[in-house]
DNA sequence: CTCTTTTGTGATTAAACGGGTTACTTTTCG
DNA sequence: CGAAAAGTAACCCGTTTAATCACAAAAGAG
């Protein structure tokens, strides 16, 4: 199909991925041309002729274009198969450098004087599932996840879900039936599911801005709340651990409360 | 053992991996408190007090990082490998997109005029692997490979060579002894093994700034020639296909001459 | 062979970005 | 209350990068 949409994506994934505009534009315009020259590829890629070779040089070193030395000078892009295999392991390369570099360190003396009430922040849709998997896995006992948004439940989640230890109870909700459907069929080993949960749903949501992510309480001292962002869909949470913690006290209660009641409506 | 040179490492890594120079030092200053203030992390780090907090909030933002809101706020970097598993995340999706935007491209009109004779030049490690598995892949009746250094033995590479099919001839040869044995045990598919190259082997190791990669021919119709420079190890090839292709022919003869003489020494 | 066009290199300009610093307000705590 | 610490915001300056320009080498037309 060619959108032109497609062409920018692409464009815009490749800076994210480290190159620069110049050489983002040829690569992409190699990808739509077998082989081109300088002044084809510049035509096609707005990007001044002169500034080609540079681009092109940049990108021969990385592995994803083909330079024929011939005059005029031909280049072509690697297969695109070629290509995303060869950016998958520079970055793999890279994040196993970093681990290696980091694990090897850890740890500065901490007097630490650890004050109750910990609320930590974080954003990130990934950081979050990421950290919501590993609180699952960690539960001794008992999880209680309730899901705003089909976006969030992954198969990695339902993975993670599904290899909860025996002894560990687990209740699951949803904020809108089809949603609790999903989870029902992802995830058999689930001992309860929790309905009756719409009253959390935002109802009014021209004014909302954020809706409501995941509620995850572990062995009722570890929470995990997060709202997304009705625009850009990007997650935010809030993260307590510790049986005294503020937070957790009330989460407690209020779930106790409100997910019975949810559960027996009547009172 | 937290040698200082680790976390220079790290802190390069995290810049090729996209952050900022301030943003990597924060992440590797938090990695090494297990949690810390703007003040602690200004010192340690040498990154200016004011500035930490922009940091942070990038890396909060790409989920490296949590904040808790107290006051003063409190800083902690998350858990080594939750946050080496979201880098991961992100980048895979990052290619994904890449590639599903590029994929629904391809071909614009071109007038071909092949001009036989086409020599392609390459360059990175990454690269060439994966083009040497490619066509390796994609032989049909002869595979003709000497490799010039033991780090160009992969696991990908030795999986690919062990997956040829059965109607393919492998013929693998190395430069030195101890390469040799190794391919020999590592891949005891092959039907030939070559011997007798060492003559290949630059010897004046000194003045060389280049030695011997890969040789790869393919159906006799498909060269790859790769050097190593000495100093970096990065590697560069070159490329050539078609039947009539001269670089082809003459590769054909001179394996042909070479191999033959380096296998039965006498003539 | 000569003249023109194409191709390639290098230098130059202007704007954006990132690192480093400073000024200033707010909060905390003695 | 006053001093130190915490947090915000603005600025400066060197580097990078997009964008142009000048020019030499090569290719092709006549």
């Amino acid at each position: 199909m060619t959108t032109n949409n497609s062409l920018e994506e692409a464009i815009e994934v490749l800076q994210q991925l480290g190159l620069k505009e110049y050489e983002a534009r040829c690569f992409v315009g190699l990808s739509r041309l077998h082989t081109g020259t300088a002044k084809q590829l510049s035509e096609m890629t707005e990007v001044p002729r002169t500034r080609v070779y540079d681009a092109i040089r940049v990108l021969e070193a990385q592995g994803l274009v083909e330079i024929q030395h011939s005059s005029p000078q031909q280049f072509r892009a690697v297969p695109l198969d070629e290509a995303t295999e060869t950016l998958r392991d520079q970055y793999e390369n890279r994040v196993e450098r970093l681990h290696d570099a980091l694990d090897t360190v850890e740890i500065v003396e901490h007097k630490d004087e650890t004050p109750v009430q910990q609320i930590w922040a974080m954003s990130g849709r990934d950081a979050i599932e990421n950290r919501t998997d590993q609180l699952i896995e960690d539960a001794s006992e008992e999880v209680v996840l309730v899901l705003g948004d089909e976006s969030l439940l992954t198969e990695d989640l339902v993975a993670t879900l599904n290899e909860v230890g025996n002894g560990v109870d687990l209740l699951i909700g949803a904020l809108t039936e089809s949603l609790q459907e999903q989870i029902q069929t992802a995830v058999p080993d689930a001992m309860t599911f929790i309905s009756g949960l719409e009253w959390l749903h935002g109802e009014n949501a021209t004014a909302d801005e954020t809706a409501i992510g995941r509620l995850l309480l572990v062995d009722r001292s570890t929470i995990l709340v997060s709202s997304l962002m009705t625009d850009t869909k990007e997650e935010q949470a809030i993260f307590g651990e510790g049986f005294g913690n503020g937070l957790v006290v009330i989460a407690r209660r209020l779930m106790a409360e409100g997910l019975l009641t949810a559960h027996d409506p009547k009172q």
